[in-house]
DNA sequence: AGTAGAAATATGAATATTCATAGATTATTG
DNA sequence: CAATAATCTATGAATATTCATATTTCTACT
């Protein structure tokens, strides 16, 4: 049987595809997170003031859309309730959940953060073309898809 | 001008290229790490071995390497060295260097973990010709270089 | 050589995250 | 319909991460 890259020594986080992703992505996001601890915003905050601007959203589901563990959410919900960004209400017809909107002051920040962001993503993209681009974006949403089904069936 | 995905209420986040990295990453780990969990390994210690795994590495390639900041790498050391993992060595020409190597039992752990995530990762990829695969691949490795540079003209 | 500044690592104190679980509500089942 | 199981969020205690900085060693300059 010949021998691939992953056998030799060294070779396997060369190939390992989720290694590569989680670099791309810090490596990406690197920059911008500088842009947001400048400002002294930690980057859960702006995560969930991003998703919040689309929307208010239950903590359920603003945990997975901010990729963190629930009670984490709970917590930082805290810190922007206190900070005047967000407001929880209990107003769903299921009065177990808690819905989560932005205030005004959210908003504020939440449209400043999303125009430095795309600025930024600008900036990073610019080398290539917008056929690239939209290659990239949808191999990264196909891979998405496919995690998430093979999750699902696990 | 014309509208695009990103004026939407709701579009931003779709064509956002960091969320997207960052949600793939997240949602493509997710069932490993949760193996990883189940074995009481952490995510940190993963990387860590991972890396090692391949050659011995300072003390702050390691962090740029498991992409973490080279405080959280030192802590996480002594845990990885009280349980015999690792090794801490001072032997750089630079003295200032401490040269972390694998014990055996690190060895151990590193190979049995590394046997997993390829089989996760053929799981996970299953769905894909070899030539899609070496695309995704590819295009995340033109990223990540993209980035590097941009991050290094900052 | 001697000194000022830069670089690598470790560490204490402040914060944030995680795990486990409680409390409240809703869904399911016998 | 009562009982039981499942779901959603919050919270206390245990851990881990982060920030700022001290310490040691190296580099560059005079």
């Amino acid at each position: 049987m010949a021998k691939d890259a992953t056998d030799r020594p060294g070779g396997f986080l060369d190939t390992y595809l989720l290694f590569l992703l989680a670099r791309a992505s810090a490596v990406a996001s690197g920059q911008f997170h500088a842009e947001l601890a400048e400002r002294g915003v930690p980057v859960l905050t702006w995560r969930i003031l991003a998703v919040l601007n689309d929307k208010p959203a239950t903590v359920g589901r603003l945990a997975a859309a901010t990729m963190t563990k629930q009670a984490t959410l709970s917590k930082a919900l805290d810190r922007l309730e206190r900070d005047g960004l967000i407001r929880r209400n209990r107003t769903s017809n299921d009065r177990r959940q808690v819905v989560v909107e932005k205030t005004g002051k959210g908003a504020v920040w939440a449209i400043d953060l999303i125009e430095r962001a795309k600025r930024h993503q600008d900036k990073l993209l610019s080398p290539y073309s917008p056929e690239e681009r939209d290659l990239l974006i949808s191999a990264l949403n196909d891979l998405l898809d496919l995690a998430e089904k093979s999750a699902a069936d696990t």
